[in-house]
DNA sequence: AACTATTTATAAGA
DNA sequence: TTCTTATAAATAGTT
């Protein structure tokens, strides 16, 4: 446009390409902010050089950019970004219905807003619950039994540290030098509990009853005790 | 710039602005296509006139005015609507969570998932689900008793249709001029009921049991009949 | 929308 | 970058 011609192509020489975006972006925006004068107009103009820098110009009016933005979504009556959005905005929607439902159907199943069920579906919902119930109650004895097999075994555990601590009192009855022996042994942490922190004693006298000594091997050997 | 300067300011006459508008439009969007040739640059062009009409120029990089946005977004690192986005994500999180428990309780009502409850948990959802279901059980015989209220009211009023009609052949047996008379009763439409399309007929013969007449005033004056 | 006198933008050089 | 300046391009007022 002057000093001769050009042609309307990208200018390989980059700091000429350089300048002449320099240059050029100037008269554009001075004709931008004409033009928004002039015509009592919003311009806004957004580049990106080569170089990846950012170059804004705003009339008056807008401001910022994300003014622009608004005012641009506002007066075109759509949402930009929609296509985000709205696959959000639908997922939020099914999710609250979603919720809703959930929350109804908790609702009857915790007999509250039954109103709106017809007979049938009060009978199936009975029906339903009732099969619940059973399944809640199994669980319930399944847990109860769990607990008293295990308290069992406990029991059982704690049976068998005592009959060996009595063996023990025997033997040592029998054989005295077994009464220094530390065999390392720590009865109390096999049954899980501990009598730490607890200074006071019990002490008591074990009095075998034999009764059952004699049924020899396979017999799991019981020996009861007595406390006297 | 032609024919004689103008001065930088808002031009009055409207149909001149309007020309001028029109006029720079072009030469900016001329402008602003050249220098993204040119130097290799992305530029866009929004314009609001004053009569709020949109123009848009977008250097062929650029396409959409949503791929504008989201480059300049990333290009200046930051996200202009995250305030927006962020809330929703939040909400959306919340939802699911609510959502996964509401299923989770569900579930568990529904004898399901039982496994993580402890007994306590379990002797509770027993006696909740008891108590809903003895709800849901009073709800259906509330449901039943509330149609076999209505059906028996249904009954009453075709009983009572019955009696009408059987009084006015009565009458009509005691005194013939009745037989011309459109009285506009349609009983048929009192109990929901019509006849209509139906050219069968069905003929009776009705026959009075007087056994009640003699109450007289007070008495709801019963009076049966028995179908020959 | 076309014309055109004039202003303005700008390419190349400094 | 900025200035200069010859020249291309834009455009205000007119038709």
């Amino acid at each position: 446009m002057a000093r001769g011609k050009i042609q309307i192509k990208k200018i390989e020489n980059a700091t000429n390409r350089q300048v002449t975006y320099s240059k050029r972006r100037n008269g554009l925006f001075k004709k931008a902010g004409e033009l928004a004068v002039l015509c009592d107009a919003k311009v806004s103009i957004i580049m990106l050089s080569g170089t990846n820098k950012i170059h804004e110009f705003h009339s008056p009016d807008h401001v910022t950019t994300k003014q622009l933005f608004d005012q641009y979504q506002q007066t075109m009556g759509i949402d930009l970004w929609s296509s985000h959005y709205e696959k959000m905005q639908e997922d939020l929607r099914k999710r609250k219905e979603i919720n809703k439902n959930l929350r109804q159907e908790i609702r009857q199943r915790m007999g509250d807003s039954l109103s709106e069920l017809d007979l049938n579906k009060l009978q199936t919902l009975e029906q339903d619950m009732e099969k619940s119930l059973e399944a809640i109650r199994g669980r319930k004895y399944k847990v109860i039994g769990n607990q008293i097999e295990t308290s069992r075994k406990k029991v059982r555990n704690g049976e068998e540290v005592h009959r060996t601590l009595l063996l023990e009192f025997d033997a040592r009855e029998e054989d005295p030098h077994y009464g220094l022996v530390d065999n390392g042994g720590d009865y109390d942490s096999v049954i899980g509990y501990t009598n730490e922190g607890e200074p006071r004693m019990l002490s008591l006298r074990l009095q075998p009853n034999h009764h059952n000594l004699a049924s020899g091997g396979g017999g799991n050997g019981l020996t009861t005790y007595a406390l006297l």
